[in-house]
DNA sequence: TCAATAGTGTCTGTTAGACATTATGGA
DNA sequence: TCCATAATGTCTAACAGACACTATTGA
């Protein structure tokens, strides 16, 4: 619950509304990605969602607040937090605060439905209504991870310690949303040493089984030809 | 001036102080980039310096207040003002808010010094001493600018209207921090239709005079070839 | 004329994407 | 046996970077 005070300001006395801290827990599911939310009672029994959030505190930083917040709606520590943004607008936010800031956290696949009832999974395309300003958490922070992708080994984050090139290659291809080539993708993988071989391997359904992976990244590849002028508008 | 108030929380009562805005206004300058600092009097009369920052107001929303903020310490608007990210760490802020907004401001080359004295402009590598955070700000908003610069035009922001190529160019070695090829610079400008030629010509010092160009995207390149693992650790 | 910068044409090594082929298990 | 998927080799078009060259001004 939110900590509403009166605050005098100059001469006028207004109401303010502790800033809050919101976590938008992110793992992919059936070729795509689901949020967790957690079901609030709203006026008249009305059923509503909303992302994980609580006031904040001045005792800890907001790094540690979403990862605890994070912890506590997951039932287990996510394998990335890192901050979206600050959202300051007029969008409605649940708490009523006139500030929010988001927080971004990736969980392996294959993570077990939260227990205790009242958090679920939610695909992002079909979630309930949730506020203003969550909705623009999410969207900000779908952008987030598909902007990242390219910079930081993400991807792993959201896949289990040993994975097969398929499962690597589909996490790609949910975020950046478009298919990939397959020969090109294992090419340039290779070249860039982020993943060694393990000796086992998985058979699933019809067709040859894969070799599982691990991540292990080797070196840095420092070439970057070139300057990108692409999806500028 | 900050406002400090006593705030009750639960039983007991901490002393909370509003959260800020602060502004990273940037330009190009003597091939550095230059950031916008104002003279704060420090105790016993000690200089001091500080980002652009104010208490935040409940009566607009967070990037108003940044793009009034950036105007008002510049003395015109800036070309952009996006918002960095949130800082509420432990590091020391002026006002010692626990909260603090980053925004990245870009002026375009030849902004004249700011006049009525009590701001100027230093290049990035030789600021003075700021508080804390306010350094982690000004690292965070150069990070986001070379970030941002292969997905948005932002380059033309830190340039007047009409600029010749190799001005282009310059900003593009500013940002990366590395020399680029002048003839494949030009060769992926050319086919990413982002800038059209003027019918002026601009002589400067020896040498050839130049062609002034101007922004002016034409059409998306929709191509992005393949995916990139560079830059991952 | 020389120096300095603008702008362009050509060559070459690299690489993304297409295509084809082999490998290997389940139905 | 067929089918589905994994994994890999080869070819080609695109492109980044190097190099060389011309163009055009001021000193």
């Amino acid at each position: 619950m939110p900590n509403r005070t009166s605050v005098s300001v100059g001469r006028s006395s207004v109401r303010r509304t502790a800033p809050t801290v919101d976590v938008v827990l992110l793992t992919p599911h059936a070729r795509r990605l689901s949020v967790l939310l957690e079901r609030v009672e709203g006026a008249r029994s009305k059923e509503r969602w909303a992302l994980p959030w609580e006031a904040m505190r001045s005792t800890e930083t907001i790094e540690e607040s979403a990862a605890r917040l994070a912890r506590e709606a997951l039932g287990s520590s996510p394998s990335l937090v890192e901050q979206v943004a600050a959202y300051g607008d007029g969008r409605r936010h649940p708490s009523g605060a006139t500030l929010s800031v988001a927080f971004l956290a990736l969980v392996a696949a294959g993570a077990p439905a939260p227990v205790g009832g009242s958090t679920a999974w939610f695909a992002i395309d079909e979630i309930p209504a949730i506020a203003p300003r969550q909705k623009a958490m999410l969207d900000g922070a779908l952008h987030a991870v598909r902007a990242r992708l390219e910079q930081s080994p993400i991807a792993f984050r959201l896949l289990p310690a040993t994975f097969t090139l398929s499962e690597l290659q589909g996490i790609y291809e949910i975020l950046l949303g478009r298919r990939l080539h397959k020969a090109s993708f294992r090419r340039a993988l290779h070249a860039a040493w982020l993943v060694e071989p393990t000796d086992e391997w998985r058979s699933e359904g019809r067709g040859r089984p894969a070799q599982l992976f691990r991540y292990a990244p080797r070196k840095r590849r420092s070439s970057r030809r070139g300057v990108r002028f692409e999806g500028m508008e």
